[in-house]
DNA sequence: TCCCGTGGAAGAGCGCTGCTCTTATTCGTG
DNA sequence: CACGAATAAGAGCAGCGCTCTTCCACGGGA
C-alpha cells in the first residue's frame, strides 16, 4: 500500500465516517433495533446497496458503533479520573463512577448497545475486547494505586478466595490490577458489576417508582460498593 | 358476562395460550428481536393476520412474555427461599441468589427480555410492575426477617443515608422491607443491583475471557454483596 | 327449529427491512 | 490515452408488522 493515501482512499474514509456518524445519530434517537441501513443511505442521498461497499452487513456497522461506544465511555471515565489528585483514591473512584453514569444517561441507546442484551445472532468480534476493557482499566489502575499506597482497608472477617478463582485473579493482576491480592481482584469484579448493574437498573427502568433521586442514590451505592474492596471515603 | 365460560371463550383462551407458548419457544431459541408474529402463525398453521384477533400488536405479545418471565424467575426465587430453614438468613440469601442466576442461565433470552435493554419504542405497561417485584420481594422479606431477628451486623463507619433517599427508603419499607432502617433499605437496592449486574455481565458476555468458573465467582460476589447489608455467612 | 349477529379465518396488499446481483459509470494509475 | 479497479445505481427477493375486506360457521334468542 502507498504511504501517501490516494484521493480514493481519503474519500472512502470520509464516506465511512459519514455513515457511522449518521448511524450513531439514528442509534441515539431511536435505538439499535430501529437502525436501518436504508434509512442511513437515504439520509446520505445514496442508494441502499451502496452502503454495502463500506459495511458488509448491518452487524458490521453495529460493531463499529459498539467500538465507538466503548471508546467513548472509556474516554469519559479516563478524563474524569485524570482530573483528580492522584492520591485521592476515594475521589478518583467517585469521579470515575459518576463519569460512567453521566455518559450512560447522556447516551442511553449507546449504553444499551454495549452493556444491554446482545443483539441476537450477533457475535462480538475480537476487535471489541480492547476498547471494552478501557473503562475497566481505569478502575483497575486506581484500585491498584490505592492498594500500593496502603489506601485499602479490607473488610473484617472475609473468607479467602476459593481456589477456582485464583487463576482469574492472577489474570486480572496481569492485566488491569497489578500487585493486588486475590480478594481485591475478585472484589473489584463485584464492585464493577454493581456499578454497571445500578446504571442498567436505572436506564432500563428497574428503578422506576422505586428510586426518585437516582443521582443521589447512585453516589451512595457506588460508595458502598467501594467498601467491598476496602476503599472508604 | 356469564359465570359459566362459553365454549367460545374456552377455545379463545386455549388459542391465546398456544400463541404465547409458541412465542416463548421462539423467544428461547432465537431471542426477542427475532420473534415474528408471522412465524408464530406459521407454526400454528394459521394465517398471520389471525394472530391479531388475540394480540393487538407484537408489543402486546411481548408484554405477555415479559410478565411470564417475571413470574417464572419470581417463582424460582420464591421456591428456593421456601426450601430453606426460616432462620438461616445467609442460606436463604445464597439460595435466592443462586436460583435467580440458575433461571437466567437456563433462560438467557427471557432474562435478556426482562433485565436487558428495553425493546425500543416499547413502554412497559403497568401490568408488569406487580410480577416484576416478585423476586425482589423475596429478597426483601428475608432481609427483613434477618433484621428483625438481629441477624444483620452493620458495616462499621457507614455514613447516614442522605435526606433525599429517606423517602425512597420509606417506600421500600412499606412495600418489601418492613421494619428495616434506611441504610438497610438503600443497601438492599445496591446489593440487588449487584446481583443482577453480575448475572447480566455473565450472560451478556462482559465476563468473557475474564471469569472462567462463573458459578464459583457468582457465589463469592453474592456473599460479598450480602455483607453490604450486614448479612454475613 | 330457524335466523341473524357476532367472532373468527383467510387472503390480499402496503410499506418497510436486509441483502444480492447485474449493469453502468467514474476515476486513478500505468 | 487506455485499461482495470472502485463505485454507484437500480431491480429484485424474501421476510417483516400491520390493515382491510371478504367470507364462513357457530350459537343464543325468537
Amino acid at each position: 500500500m502507498p504511504a501517501r493515501r490516494t484521493a480514493r482512499e481519503r474519500v472512502r474514509a470520509e464516506i465511512t465516517r459519514e455513515i457511522t456518524d449518521i448511524a450513531r445519530a439514528q442509534l441515539a434517537s431511536d435505538g439499535a433495533a430501529a437502525l436501518s441501513l436504508r434509512a442511513v443511505a437515504r439520509d446520505m442521498g445514496m442508494v441502499s446497496s451502496g452502503i454495502y461497499r463500506y459495511f458488509a452487513s448491518r452487524d458490521e456497522l453495529l460493531t463499529a458503533l459498539i467500538i465507538d461506544g466503548y471508546n467513548a465511555i472509556g474516554e469519559a471515565v479516563e478524563n474524569a479520573d485524570a482530573a483528580c489528585r492522584r492520591d485521592d483514591y476515594p475521589g478518583r473512584w467517585r469521579a470515575a463512577c459518576r463519569a460512567a453514569r453521566a455518559w450512560a444517561v447522556a447516551h442511553p441507546h449507546e449504553y444499551a448497545l454495549i452493556y444491554g442484551s446482545p443483539v441476537p445472532g450477533y457475535q462480538a468480534p475480537p476487535d471489541t475486547i480492547g476498547p471494552a476493557a478501557r473503562s475497566a482499566a481505569v478502575f483497575g489502575r486506581l484500585i491498584s494505586d490505592a492498594f500500593a499506597a496502603g489506601g485499602l482497608i479490607p473488610l473484617p472477617g472475609r473468607s479467602p478466595v476459593p481456589n477456582g478463582l485464583a487463576e482469574d485473579a492472577g489474570r486480572l493482576r496481569d492485566s488491569v490490577l497489578p500487585g493486588v491480592p486475590d480478594e481485591v481482584a475478585i472484589g473489584m469484579l463485584t464492585a464493577l458489576s454493581g456499578v454497571f448493574g445500578m446504571i442498567s437498573f436505572e436506564l432500563f427502568g428497574q428503578f422506576n417508582n422505586v428510586v426518585t433521586d437516582t443521582a443521589a442514590y447512585y453516589d451512595r451505592g457506588a460508595a458502598d460498593l467501594a467498601r467491598l474492596i476496602g476503599l472508604t471515603a
